[in-house]
DNA sequence: TTATATAAACCGACCGGTCGGTCGGTATGA
DNA sequence: TCATACCGACCGACCGGTCGGTTTATATAA
């Protein structure tokens, strides 16, 4: 095996351990010598490879931001009318949901480290933002489009976001839910749609 | 002092301190000996009042949980229609994330401890599901008495109570948020309404 | 191709320090 | 007199991180 090779291989396995680890146990209650043992790998080669328990974490973190980076960005730029697309975007609830249902525990590890790490609070925020206005873009352009009603962009942007993270969440705690695969699909339509009866607006 | 004015004032002051030190460093990183000592108690006193650190933890959980419940009970049960009472409802997120705007980041170490300890989990799991069934049953009403459309109401209290959850999470990250206060009420708002600019729906 | 030198990868015993919890004893209200 | 409340030194376990030394790949020269 050549040098880059190890160096490879062997992050990805620390790195592989340690979201298993964090996930089932959290981030306080796994120990280095726990993330080795899972590895196969020695605590010397750990610390070659990473400065500090905490840099592992927030390597994870950027990994997982990236995907959902992606994920999103393609699921939004669909040629199709907003509406739709934010079903689509809806449907990663969904899988992000599924995705390793063990996952999940570990998006509130991130979220209680990013109350206390002001660096782990950064690497949050800022993608939550980035989504945030991503939506609300959206919206204006559905607004602009015709197929919106004329909404204060922001708001609706932050519901949406905040409606999603909620789903996870509830995912989180409750994976047997079986409501869960379609809710993100339910909680846009309501909101398109609306739940009152009379229709008080028209176009 | 009598003894019971010892007890109860020992058992509050430990309380107290527990849930400050709990909400800024978080449960792991509060030792026993940082709770004595904010709260003038020593060790000794700690243990002949709690059995653990865990059973301080889950005392504070469920003083926070029956709070929780009376304010939902509450606010839920005035003799209004059903859309209005829900704005009502909505209220109590602005609620939460103010009274003790630090009391939140403790709400994140509640969820992360349920997903850990089965205890815990239970004593979350359990409001969670009376939240969401009084949900239903207020859009069931709503749906008897004509002013909502025919949904499912357990769909849609899952996402009711689930964009409850994000927007009071959203609170918990980005406290400075301007938009939070009335954030409750402006989903509240959409989801009656609708985002669609056509009314697809009619009586 | 083989020998050698250098650096990168890896090893695991060890250290200083912390933490949850214990326990024998003391003070105080009933 | 007795039980309840309280005290704080102490214990064993564990943990993040270090460090001196070993193995393995690779670049270079013979």
């Amino acid at each position: 095996m050549t040098n880059q090779e190890r160096r490879d291989s062997t992050r990805t396995r620390i790195l592989a351990s340690a979201r298993d680890r964090f996930t089932s146990a959290g981030f306080d209650a796994t120990s280095v010598a726990d993330i080795c043992a899972a590895s196969g790998v020695s605590k010397g080669a750990f610390y070659h490879h990473f400065p500090s328990k905490q840099a592992v974490f927030v390597a994870l973190l950027e990994r997982w931001i990236a995907e959902l980076d992606e994920s999103v960005q393609s699921a939004a730029a669909r040629n199709e009318p907003v509406p739709r697309r934010l079903e689509n975007l809806a449907g990663l609830v969904g899988q992000v949901s599924e995705l390793g249902s063990g996952q999940i525990p570990m998006f509130l590890e991130f979220w209680r480290q990013a109350s206390k790490d002001p660096d782990v609070w950064r690497l949050t925020i800022d993608p939550y933002r980035r989504f945030r206005e991503a939506f609300a873009a959206l919206i204006q352009e559905g607004i602009e489009e015709g197929s919106l009603r004329p909404v204060d962009p922001d708001a609706a942007a932050l519901v949406l976001v905040s409606t999603g993270v909620g789903l996870v969440l509830q995912g989180a705690l409750n994976p047997a839910e079986p409501r869960l695969p379609d809710a993100g699909g339910q909680a846009v339509r309501m909101l398109l749609g609306g739940l009152e009866k009379e229709a008080s607006h028209e176009s």
